[in-house]
Order: structure tokens, then sequence, then C-alpha cells
DNA sequence: ATGTAC
């Protein structure tokens, strides 16, 4: 029977697959979007998130964020929360293969006016400064063994060696170090593919912008300026980028080890192999987890040494210091983890190990683990919408509950990436995004004509859709005037 | 996303 017979519509923004839709499912899935979102949906999601509704300890629903789309076992914008005491499992498929990938917003004191005189020389020099692409690697120079030091300690060895500063560790999630990562749990060969690669962009939707907040755009002005948003036409910089091939091959290694005791040893039957897990107790769900964790740690390493670089080259340009600049950050997000939490479930408090997949983490205002600065206003959720169009600045809410206090993480793709390829030239795109006032540096034009802004939904559609569902409230829309993308 | 196939 088709999907639309068994979607049932909870509200203008939340539609729902019972669990008679397929034999195994422990919970109903949910999907968020408007009408509109959910009418171009890629029929693919709807079977993803019903395949991991059946997966052992699921609590609630297996769901889907607006801008939720085809991925590799769960869709991106996949949430799920596994019961650790109830048998609940890590699913590398549940957290993407791109560890810890994310966003990072740092604001400057200079307003459009200023930077525009120098947008070219600033994207040139930062293009330059911060590697992008295929198999690029950076500057800092590690041993093998500093790199096993660095996925263990994060941002925070970043800054004891004088990439950023200390403030900057109280803006990140978990301080930039998340306890637990054990690098004895790492193969040789994700240290290999890892232990260059500190401070480079990568490729893919990962890039690093140049943005404005133009006044009417800043729609919460309070919010806006407990963020460091204090005047309209500010110019900010946000960057999107992950674990480059160390979380990548962490993710293999596991996957494969996982497929190898999944059933034999544990009895856990799956509708895709690429669902492939374990259980959180069990000795390889921890030794993933851990691994996992050095994802993270190498993750926040990455985009801590990315800041350095764009606060070298700001400083340069504009013959003054960063903190001249007032260069500081606003927050760093995780796209791709698996966190235990505690929520309450049912009016019961539950441990909880949270799959997000392509989904935002989004405290409410007053809970724990956000820092002190942003304690009354909820976290600061980061979204980065298609090269072309604009990104968000969000806040978490108190009905965020609902999804274990999860939002969307960008505009979502609609259109593969083969397709993207045949559908447009990346010269011509160039040439249009100058016209729209957006200078352009990529690596690959091919690759630039993947990242359209035709490919994916539309981000302002997605927020609302986000907005509506009370997962996420808008703070600051900002628009692009200069992007590398790798 | 990814040394875009070990």
């Amino acid at each position: 029977m088709p999907i639309k017979e068994f979607l049932e519509k909870i509200s203008d923004t939340v539609w729902e697959i019972p669990v008679s839709y397929k034999e195994g499912m422990r919970v109903p899935a949910r999907i968020y979007g408007t009408e509109k979102i959910i009418s171009e949906l890629d029929e693919a999601v709807y079977d993803q998130v019903t395949n991991v509704a059946t997966l052992p300890g699921i609590t609630k629903y297996a769901m889907c964020m607006p801008d939720g789309h085809f991925g590799y076992g769960f869709p991106i914008g996949g949430v799920a929360a596994m019961d650790v005491e109830k048998g609940g499992v890590i699913s590398p498929g549940g957290i993407g293969f791109d560890i810890n990938c994310g966003m990072r917003l740092m604001v400057t004191n200079l307003t459009y006016h200023e930077v525009k005189p120098y947008i070219k020389k600033l994207v040139d020099r930062l293009y330059e400064r911060v590697p992008a692409g295929v198999g690029s690697s950076g500057f800092v120079k590690l041993s093998r063994n500093d790199f096993r030091q660095v996925v263990e300690q994060g941002a925070q060895w970043c800054v004891n060696n004088g990439y950023g500063w200390e403030e900057d560790l109280e803006l990140i999630e978990e301080n930039g170090c998340i306890k637990g990562a054990d690098s004895a749990k790492i193969s040789d060969k994700a240290i290999d593919r890892g232990f260059n690669q500190i401070g480079t962009l990568g490729s893919g939707n990962h890039y690093l912008e140049i943005q404005v907040a133009r006044k009417l755009d800043i729609f919460d002005p309070e919010l806006a300026k407990t963020m460091g948003i204090t005047m309209p036409d500010q110019v900010v910089v946000m960057f999107h980028c992950g674990s480059r091939g160390f979380g990548h091959q962490v993710a293999t290694d596991y996957l494969q080890r996982f497929l190898k005791v999944m059933d034999s040893k544990y009895g856990i039957k799956i509708l895709d192999r690429e669902l492939a897990c374990a259980p959180f107790d069990s000795p390889e769900g921890q030794a993933y987890f851990s691994a996992m964790k050095c994802g993270i740690n190498m993750s926040y390493a990455n985009r801590q040494v990315i800041l350095h670089r764009i606060r070298e080259v700001f400083s340069e340009i504009f013959e003054r210091s960063a903190e001249d600049l007032g260069m500081h950050m606003v927050y760093d997000v995780a796209h791709n983890t698996a966190k235990l939490e505690n929520h309450v479930v049912d009016g019961k408090k539950r441990s909880l190990l949270v799959h997000r997949k392509g989904a935002t983490r989004a405290f409410a205002p007053g809970m724990a683990d956000i820092p002190e600065r942003y304690k009354n206003i909820g976290q600061p959720v980061i979204i980065g919408g298609s090269m072309e169009t604009g990104s968000y600045l969000l806040v978490g809410v108190p009905t965020g509950d609902q999804t274990f206090f999860s939002t969307a993480h960008g505009s979502g793709r609609t259109m593969s990436r083969t397709k993207a390829r045949k559908a447009w030239k990346g010269e011509t795109l160039l040439k249009d995004m100058q016209k729209k006032g957006i200078y352009v540096r990529s690596t690959s034009m091919s690759g630039l004509a993947e990242e359209a802004g035709a490919a994916y939904k539309d981000i302002d559609d997605v927020i609302e859709a986000a907005e509506l569902a009370g997962i996420s409230k808008k703070v600051v829309r900002l628009t692009p005037i200069g992007n590398i993308k790798g």
C-alpha cells in the first residue's frame, strides 16, 4: 500500500507513520515538515525512517527533521534515542561517516560597508590559508602519536598549543573535548588518514562563508545581542566541516566489526545492512563509542585550528588584532553524533543514547551543558543553508523535548549530486553568484555545481517548519557575501 | 562525507 495511506497528520508540521506500516517497527516514525516539504520528500526517507524504528531500544519515535533526505542507512536529518538500559544499540549509520561534522560561527565588529572593498582579497587569502578539497592536508605538523593526543583532547589541545583563545572552549559543545575518547580504540589506518588533516575544510558541502546580518533579518534583537550580533549589517564568519578521512575510517572500521557480531553474537536482525549496530552495553558498542568520541574531538580540533587561521587572515587584511576586530565565537554545533543524555520520557528520567545524524542538538533555556552566557536564552543553533541562499542562527526551546531537543542542520538536498552536476555548470554558477554579490572560490567546478542552491530545499521553508513545530526559534538570518567551497 | 573502488 502506498505510504500516503499510512501517513497521519499530527499537526501542520508533524507526520506520523504507525507501527502497522512495517513488520518489526517498535515505535512509530515521525517526520517534521510542512505540507510542501512532505509533498516533495524523497520516498526513500519513509523506508529508511521506518527501518530505524525497528532498532532495539528505540524510544518514543524514529524521527526525521524538516531538512531530511536519503542517507546511508538512516536518513540525513534522522534522530533516534536508544534506551541503553533496555538493550539499546549504537549504530554508525545513525551518526554518519563524517563524525561530528558541524558548524561554527564567529562574529566581527566590522560592517558590510567596511568589509565590501576587501571581500575579494579576504576570500582569496582565506582560500590560500585554509586548505580545502579532497585529500587536502593542513599546516599543523603532527606525529602520529601527537595526533593520538589531539583526538583525545580535542579543541583543548589546540588552545593549549596556541591555536585560539581560552574563551573559545566554553562556546563549544562539551567545551571542545568530549570525555571518554580513547585512541587505543582507533586503527592505525584511521590515524594515517587523519594525522595531517587538522585545519582543513574538506569537500562536498563543507565551506567557509563570510556573511552579513541585515537589519530586517534580525528577528529577535535581544537574543541576537546575547549572541554577539549587536548591529545591522554586522559581518560574521560561518564554517562547516568535520573529521575528514579520520572519522570516515572510524565509521568504516566499526561498521565492518558490527556486521560480524551483530547477528551471530547478539541475535540482532536488521532490515538493511547499512543499519549495522551493536548493543551499547557490549564490548563492541563501547569500543565504537570511545572511537567515535575521538572523531568528535578530531572535528572540534579541526574547527578550532580553522578558526585560528581565520582570525590570522582578518588580522592581516585589516591590520588590527583579532581582539580589536571583536572576533569572538558565537558557538560550535555538532551534526553527526550519538550522545548519552538524560531525558524525561513519559514522566520518567531515562538514560538515552541520542543519535543525531544531520541534526542539531537544540537544548532549551536552563538545561545543563549550555554555556553560562546562554543559560537563560537556550543553546545557539547554527544552520548552514546552501552557499547561494542564506543561513540561520536559532535557539533551542522548551517544546523541543518532543525531539529530545533536536532540530534541523541545513537545507537538505532535494537533488542527488550526480543530477546536480548534470543540471548546472560550476563556471556559470560562479558568475551568477558573483552577480548576486557573493564572491566564491572553489577547488572544484563540478563540486560547486553539486552545491547549487536549487539542488536544496528552500532554507526559509525548513526553518519555518522547525519554528512552527516548536523545535527551535529563529533569531537571525545571515546572507552570504563570500564563500570558500571545498 | 570520503585517498568519490583495496
